[in-house]
DNA sequence: GCTTAATGTCTTGTATAATAGACAAAACTA
DNA sequence: TAGTTTTGTCTATTATACAAGACATTAAGC
């Protein structure tokens, strides 16, 4: 994350990780999993496993996706943008979906 | 993702991001949005977005989820470690939850 | 009360994530 | 077919994520 630009993540990303992390330290609870055990096991230092616990955006997917695993909730995160949950944007068939992605021509509009 | 020690991410944890970064390049393609103007939106360069829409775990989870943020699918971050999808572990009320860890004495069994 | 385990929070060095920029190949349009 | 646009994939440079370790605080067990 170096994020030159904006060191503000959009707020529903920053909401949903903030809940993540929450969600991660109850999990871990729930399982009687200390802190310096769970780092044991992910393989990271506990400093790090406390940024995940508190959504720090700056740690890396692999690192929240290893805890999730641990927990036994990784299946999730293959979840969030599966089709089943996408109802935005076009209804196309995946099939077809356009390899490359080209600007509107005639109906102007071009899609930056 | 500085990972010393195993360069292997958990299977499941593996599987779910190879999906979660394909699911996104749906989702992206069917708001035809192009690499380049979704990298210019979640200011990040065009690799970076190259290696999410791959399931890279050493992407930050930030870039992840300011992605799934323009695509509306940040909620869902969310969501993945909700106590409603979590049924594993004890099931404790989340008020009794032992605040520290402690290992169960009499009982033997450490908790490590 | 005391002891010990667990967590919250620093600092600093180093491995590496992320960028910029380039180039070729693929695939769309006309 | 030619002309664009987009994507796949390098490399080199720079910013920073992560680990290691320390210390203080908090809470549990005795």
């Amino acid at each position: 994350m170096r994020s030159q630009a904006p060191k503000t993540l959009p707020r529903p990303a920053r909401r949903a990780l903030v809940k993540l992390g929450a969600d991660i330290t109850v999990a871990r609870k729930k399982r009687r999993i200390s802190t310096v055990s769970m780092a044991e096991r992910a393989f990271i230092s506990r400093a790090t496993l406390y940024k995940v616990e508190r959504g720090d955006p700056t740690v890396s997917m692999g690192i929240y996706a290893t805890v999730l695993a641990i927990l036994g909730l990784a299946e999730g995160l293959g979840e969030v943008a599966d089709r089943v949950n996408d109802v935005l944007g076009l209804d196309l068939e995946e099939d077809r979906l356009p390899r490359k992605i080209m600007p509107v021509r005639r109906a102007g509009k071009r899609i930056r």
